[in-house]
DNA sequence: AAAAAAG
């Protein structure tokens, strides 16, 4: 048991050893040799304890001593949030075990500290102080919940137990408070529900997502996980997302925040050599980050299992539900071996949520919880939206302009992040190649790159390297990028809610940030919304768009799902308005945030609340 | 129509 594995499969694992021990048929290291017996349950408190008597602490590098988890064996094989639901005052008394003081062993020392090095952490943590969150904006953020018997949001981390190592990672990370997506949403899952969240990213989503599971995980019953083939491995959670870099993503947060606690988390994404990652998840998986393309092939490999699935977590959940990924998303969520909705836990987030892509999702989930966290940083009075009418042929000169305007005000010789979103990939590159012969040094990202080459421009736009970077819509969603000043939409989305995903990539965190856009007559059908959108979030509208607005707004389509100050509002409102169980939480003073919109559709739940298809 | 996601 040299190489780091994760604790469950450690226990899982030796379990397999207590009951070959005795047998003809123990000659090899489970792992190694042709399938063992399928193991018999072995109750918690004998889990990892080799068949002879001697001190099981060596070996393990769980972060629960063995005892912690003698008062929750069902025996079940779902020992999951279902179980959690009604242990309000777990944790208490038990403090002890958490984080496994002292029980750093071998293996521990060898999990690299995403914050940096241990005893010089001022660095790492300056570089986050500089992603940090501008928690001061978060304050007046209305928030929308509906469903049954919703849990009352938590104002504190301390509030909830989420365990010391977790604890101390929050604090690594400098989450001194939670954002309101966090407060609401953490209860929620603690609770056990499911859950579909309309939050932008950068909001602090995947804290939110990542905490109870990461916390679930370590807590719960210590699962035993079958041996159907060796090298099947059996994870715990399941984070999708649409885009490689949003995996790669997400996987660096969840590393920070299930540092020494014993759970791995395992990226797999597509364009990479797919042996590394198969290694690593040899080494033990207990929450698996992926893009839907590479799961579904290690999935017909059966070198991944979905059948101890407790959590599954959707981000950008309405991109994953969409035409061109729902499929595959359905083979991997209702086709393959996971648990149905109401076994698992289902958690959805997305920045914007259509109401069509709601009722899709709703297969997925079990009497979920509905949550709206206003916008921050999008479509808010943090972002500055800014649009031009450029005719097609203009806008090179257009962008060269603006660019040459932003140089002159750079920070420190460093020029200000700029994000240039175009239609193809064509364009893309382009675009990039015309910007750099002149004299601006640009890249691109998108998809007919090859992963390195796109791992590569993030990178070099990240560090200023090359402060112009050129994206299709590869980058439009979830991506955090510190520093951009400025979203350029050179060509515009044909659907607004790309347009809310991509200027979203700058006011992050609540800081400030500028958008603009090329408008002509090409984007017409985007007008109306395009002027609603900016008429919601305070932003002044150009007399000539609100002309256009009102000559293309017969179309009806493209008009926002949800409208007002959320991303989307819970479909099931539609069909029963009175229902009861909502609550309103505004966050402090957030009432006088739902006065200004217009249109009939900005706070209220009356008529004027429609969809776009009913 | 384009983009993304498997090779």
């Amino acid at each position: 048991m040299s190489t780091r594995t994760s604790w469950a499969d450690l226990a899982a694992n030796s379990a397999a050893e207590n009951v070959t021990a005795g047998s003809s048929a123990s000659n090899g290291a489970v792992g190694t040799t042709s399938a063992p017996a399928r193991a018999a349950y072995v109750p918690p408190h004998l889990r990892n304890r080799p068949a002879s008597s001697e001190p099981p602490a060596a070996a393990y590098n769980g972060p629960i001593s063995n005892n912690d988890r003698s008062g929750y064996g069902s025996g079940s094989r779902w020992g999951g949030p279902r179980n959690d639901y009604n242990r309000s005052g777990y944790g208490g008394g038990r403090a002890g075990g958490w984080g496994g003081r002292g029980g750093w062993d071998r293996g521990r020392e060898r999990e690299v500290n995403p914050f940096g090095d241990d005893d010089d952490t001022e660095q790492a943590f300056n570089e986050l102080e500089n992603s940090g969150i501008n928690f001061d904006a978060y304050e007046d953020i209305p928030v929308e919940t509906s469903g049954d018997n919703v849990p009352p949001p938590v104002n504190t981390f301390a509030e909830v137990d989420l365990g010391e190592a977790l604890n101390q990672n929050i604090r690594r990370c400098k989450y001194v408070k939670p954002t309101p997506v966090q407060r609401h949403t953490i209860p929620i899952s603690l609770a056990g529900r499911d859950l579909m969240a309309c939050a932008q990213t950068g909001s602090g989503k995947t804290a939110a997502f990542c905490f109870p599971i990461i916390s679930g995980i370590m807590r719960g019953q210590c699962p035993q996980r079958p041996l159907r083939g060796a090298r099947t491995v059996y994870p715990l959670a399941l984070i999708l997302s649409p885009t490689r870099e949003l995996s790669m993503q997400i996987h660096e947060e969840a590393r920070k925040f299930s540092y020494q606690t014993g759970v791995k988390v395992v990226v797999a994404y597509g364009g990479a050599p797919i042996n590394q990652q198969l290694r690593e998840l040899e080494r033990g998986v207990d929450i698996l980050v992926a893009t839907p393309g590479r799961l579904v092939d290690l999935l017909e490999r059966a070198r991944v299992s979905l059948q101890m699935i407790r959590y599954l977590a959707l981000d950008e959940a309405d991109r994953m539900l969409d035409m061109g990924f729902e499929p595959q998303i359905r083979k991997i969520v209702e086709q393959m071996d996971m648990p149905p909705p109401g076994v698992r836990q289902t958690m959805l987030f997305s920045a914007t949520f259509p109401k069509e892509i709601q009722r899709l999702a709703s297969d997925f989930l079990s009497n979920y919880i509905f949550l709206a966290v206003g916008r921050v940083g999008s479509s808010t009075d943090l972002i500055v939206q800014r649009v031009e009418f450029v005719h097609e042929s203009d806008k090179r000169s257009h962008l060269m302009d603006l660019l040459h305007a932003q140089r002159a005000n750079g920070v420190q010789g460093k020029q200000a992040l700029t994000l240039v979103f175009v239609e193809t990939k064509k364009g893309a590159d382009s675009l990039e190649h015309w910007l750099c012969i002149n004299g601006f040094p640009a890249t691109t990202i998108h998809g007919d790159r090859s992963q390195q080459e796109r791992e590569q421009a993030l990178r070099s736009f990240k560090s200023g390297n090359t402060p112009i970077l050129v994206a299709t819509d590869v980058a439009a969603r979830g991506l955090d990028i510190p520093h951009v000043a400025h979203v350029v939409n050179f060509d515009l989305p044909n659907d607004i809610d790309d347009y809310v995903h991509r200027i979203g990539r700058t006011g992050r965190a609540g800081k400030s940030g500028l958008a603009t856009a090329f408008f002509n007559e090409n984007n017409a059908s985007l007008a109306k919304a395009l002027a609603d959108l900016m008429q919601e979030s305070n932003q002044e509208v150009p007399a000539w768009l609100s002309r256009y607005a009102a000559r293309s707004s017969f179309g009806g389509r493209n008009r926002r799902s949800g409208g007002g100050r959320f991303g989307g509002r819970d479909f099931r409102r539609d069909s029963s308005f009175s229902r009861g169980g909502s609550d309103y939480y505004g966050g402090g003073s957030g009432n006088a945030a739902y006065g200004g919109a217009s249109g009939g559709h900005g706070g209220g739940y009356g008529p004027g609340v429609t969809s776009a298809w009913d």
